[in-house]
DNA sequence: AACCAGATTATAATTATTATCGTTTTATAA
DNA sequence: TTATAAAACGATAATAATTATAATCTGGTT
């Protein structure tokens, strides 16, 4: 999907959803999908900048936050913020909740055995690979329904 | 690999890298093997705190780090402390470096085309999953060998 | 027992993120 | 257009997680 047309989805969604497409919306959007690097807030808010001089770093948090929220934006980390920590060096797969961040363990026998090559190293030195899921907890699905 | 055998296994460890045993190390490193909820540090120094007053947050923070080091503990989010945003969609694989925390694409047809069975939900919402490497980029690589 | 590198503690400093609040935009409809 | 209400924005304060610092203290070795 191009360009032009993910910023026609990106105002089509806000339009279903009721809120206002912003210039800021747009803006960090933009740069969001011309960018490789997987950038942090931070980064996103330097290059908007010069640009945009009245921009303010809330609104870049705040945005990021929204585009996740319609789905057209993923966030990596869901655990950002808190370092977590596993003394159980096997092999095997975690679940997240991006709600409470609790992180559980996956018991899985068709997970577990799925074996994944080692990609091209290009200089790298890779050090482990996880499979992670992320979604809802039974404990917060629970507490939604009761609102 | 049972409990005791793991405090060992620490203790050689530790001879090995010419670094003391100390009390604290051990208490943690027992906290976090007896665990079943991938605990962040905040969390580790308030079960101990009771048993060890005078125990400081610092310190379990430097012996997870230390643990981490010696390959017996495992940090679950090496993006820990730096939200980061992806705004590719589409299925794809991604390489953390622990060092420098960029974040790169892996371009690996074989990878792509593993196939991820969603887990017995047991309550939970899945929302996504992806597959993460971690290890240490080419440009750390290099900057390593100048040394 | 004495030494020393490294660890620990208490606390200060730093950094990332979130909250607040007055002002400004956006979307909609007259 | 212009009026209006809801929501976003910008500036900055507040919060929370993590790291740094400096003064002791310890574990392991001689």
């Amino acid at each position: 999907m191009d360009f032009l047309t993910r910023i026609e989805e990106l105002r089509e969604l806000c339009r279903e959803e009721g809120i206002p497409l912003t210039q800021q919306r747009i803006e960090i959007y933009k740069v969001l999908l011309a960018s490789r690097e997987h950038p942090s807030p931070e980064i996103i808010y330097r290059k908007l900048k010069s640009d945009f001089p009245t921009l303010s770093l809330a609104t870049v948090y705040n945005n990021l936050e929204v585009l996740s929220r319609l789905g057209i934006v993923r966030k990596l980390n869901p655990l950002s913020d808190h370092a977590r920590y596993d003394g159980d060096l096997s092999s095997h797969t975690h679940f997240v909740c991006v709600k409470c961040k609790a992180v559980e363990d996956i018991e899985s026998e068709k997970i577990d055995s799925i074996q994944i090559p080692d990609p091209p190293e290009n200089g790298r030195k890779i050090l482990g690979k996880t499979i992670q899921f992320v979604g809802i907890c039974e404990k917060c699905q629970n507490e939604k329904q009761e609102e």
